[in-house]
DNA sequence: TCTTCAATAATCGCATACAATACTGTTATT
DNA sequence: AATAACAGTATTGTATGCGATTATTGAAGA
């Protein structure tokens, strides 16, 4: 018995902070979080970079209380790691977590499938395909634009599901494949297969739970290892230096 | 008239936040955040319940600042409320709220059967099994001890898998499930069925991914019926009084 | 008696100030 | 020359203070 899909109640920007009533003055402090957010995701600030708290809060234009209250935030997304009278980097994950990353995802993404399968409104189903097409000529010529229109795919995908929480941890998580693919991505492979974006959509629309689920497993999978590199860098200058400690006859502790 | 302090959160004497083993200075806003944390999960501090950032960082010894840091830790993994200029409260999840959290909690575990089948030590399958043991006891005298028991299979199940992030999914689920079960759940059900418990272990012993994940789907499935009720109460007091007016034949606005 | 509104009290938002800790460059010791 | 000890500086950890916003109370007007 297919429900249909409900909507999501007004997009609250991220999280439980409700947004002020329309005219009040937005909490500075989520101001901050939000900026420092995007300049993560969007590789401005580059994993494992050094976040001073004077410094950025010299850069906003606010004090390092607000800073800190970000930076808190941001550790439990997994954004900032953040180290005790050390300050905060921006998060540097190991293939380890990547690895996490990625199957947490799967297991997510699987969910909004199943959710999503037999319940696309005819609107929602044309917003994707329209989407996809969007993708497809992004795709021609290959710039950033591309893996923007994939991500946000999957996070539409997501929105439609009317599922607030599954919504954050699918967000949650492809931020930080975001991080991932900057440390160990290859340099400019389109992520996703637009193809393999149509074959899903049609695989919902069809209400093939089961081959939606499973198409968008496959679909995920193919994209780690389309994506996924060697390490290219290491995060810690001991483990930077150690090769060329070596070759000078050093000896690292 | 200062409010009279309630029975807060525990003292931090017993909050395990990491003793000073090798003169490791913890950062105190840290272990705020695990007393708050934990004093909602426990309920300590009921759903809807106010913190205001004065009382409670008077009652763990610490500053507004320190409070207000973990508030916003807390918020982002959905346990407190944040109203700007208003303060905070402890969540209170609505009854669609907890269908999603229950479904992305279905979602999570599933992964970690499907990730665990097959691929249990033979000292984890013993712990797993002395764990259900413990269960069958408690279940007999049907304590809260029976509850507890009953969620922490679950997240031993969860560590095992060994990735980091499906754990934090697969808690933070868990800490907003003890919020609704404390909101909407039956006073005395025990919420998992040992028996449950014991083939889900039998399959993932036996390597059957697939019967697992049915199991575990099962399982948790049963336990929201089990569990979950009709709302018992309101979280502001317009709502609670609301029947009370009625029959004086009151009209409430 | 029920509203409207102003005065007051309580609380929050944020910056600043001070204390504690870690880093860096220099000097002393072997 | 290498290491150790130290001092000065930079950065983080936490408390406090002040203006702004919201809740509450009480009184005046309807």
């Amino acid at each position: 018995m297919p429900r249909p899909a409900r909507p999501l109640a007004a997009s609250k920007s991220n999280s439980n902070v409700r947004m002020p009533e329309k005219g009040a003055p937005v909490p500075r402090a989520q101001a901050v979080y939000k900026a420092l957010r995007r300049a993560i995701i969007e590789q401005a600030l580059k994993p494992g970079v050094k976040l001073p708290e004077d410094a950025i809060g010299e850069q906003l234009g606010v004090s390092r209380t607000l800073v800190r209250e970000a930076f808190g935030r941001l550790a439990v997304e997994g954004l900032v790691e953040l180290k005790p009278n050390r300050g905060a980097n921006v998060a540097y994950p190991t293939l380890e977590e990547a690895r996490d990353v990625f199957e947490v995802r799967r297991g997510l993404e699987r969910l909004v499938a199943e959710n999503l399968a037999g319940r696309l409104t005819p609107a929602q189903s044309a917003e994707l395909e329209a989407h996809v097409r969007l993708e497809e000529k992004a795709h021609e010529q290959d710039g950033p634009e591309s893996i923007r229109l994939s991500g946000e795919f999957h996070i539409k995908l997501a929105e439609m599901t009317g599922n607030a929480l599954l919504l954050r941890y699918v967000q949650e998580a492809s931020s930080r494949c975001s991080l991932i693919l900057a440390i160990y991505g290859r340099p400019h492979s389109s992520e996703c297969a637009v193809s393999e974006h149509r074959q899903l959509i049609e695989a919902l629309r069809a209400g093939d739970a089961a081959r939606a689920a499973a198409l968008m497993d496959h679909h995920l999978q193919s994209v780690v290892t389309r994506a996924l590199l060697a390490p290219r860098g290491e995060r810690d200058i001991r483990d930077v230096l150690a090769p060329y400690a070596l070759s000078e006859g050093l000896t690292p502790s």
